[in-house]
DNA sequence: CTATTGATTGAT
DNA sequence: TCAATCAATAGG
């Protein structure tokens, strides 16, 4: 296996390398109605020290995990109505984590398309809210081992092209930081 | 206790 | 451009 292939040793380095790093990975969901599974395309990093993440200066009960080890699963429930997934990275009590943005459906797409209430291919994880929709996840996700488990990352099947590299979307703090990455060109980015 | 905010999405 | 919709957080 290729050094760059081992999950643990890829997800204890700092967020902002994780997050261009696990670009290519799979997120695979197996579910009662089948595997569900697809490729990250885009990824955002944060990290203890930066005003627009949920563990910025303090632990609370909401973000807890994140002060855990690397590999555990951030979910969020935001703006009334969408839940968004994280990978926990770092060390442990850091309070970091990867936020993915988007995904390229591989498997299971007829199932995403049920889950999302949409025929549209592009329509279905080119959001943070829309994949962990797609997916058909829920809150009850929060704290699971994503290195093992029904809800897992496992690794690429072909090298990833090119990168982008740029700022984050959605924030209104620390804004400048330049800790998004996604996959150029790749049409399941999302754009807004 | 009350008020504001938000790592979004989808419709206008 | 803006409403939906509510938990976490800030403020009194």
């Amino acid at each position: 296996m290729n050094k760059d292939q081992n999950l643990q040793s890829v997800l204890e380095k700092g967020a902002v390398q994780v997050a261009k790093e696990l670009l290519g990975w799979r997120l695979v969901h197996d579910t009662p109605r089948g595997q569900i599974s697809g490729k990250v395309v885009e990824t955002e990093a944060y990290t203890s020290v930066d005003q627009a993440s949920h563990s910025y200066k303090w632990k609370t009960s909401r973000t807890s995990v994140m002060f855990r080890p690397a590999g555990f699963a951030y979910v969020y429930f935001t703006y009334g109505m969408h839940y968004c997934l994280n990978v926990v990275t770092g060390e442990d009590g850091e309070g970091e984590a990867v936020l993915f943005r988007a995904l390229e459906p591989l498997e299971g797409i007829e199932n995403m398309m049920a889950n999302r209430h949409k025929d549209n291919i592009t329509q279905l994880t080119n959001g943070p809210a829309k994949l962990f929709q797609a997916l058909g996840l829920t809150k009850d996700y929060y704290g699971v081992d994503l290195r093992r488990g029904t809800l897992r990352l496992e690794p690429p099947l072909e090298a990833v092209g090119r990168i982008t590299q740029t700022t984050r979307i959605g924030i209104t703090k620390d804004v400048h930081r330049p800790w998004r990455f996604y996959v150029t060109d790749n049409p399941f980015v999302s754009k807004s």
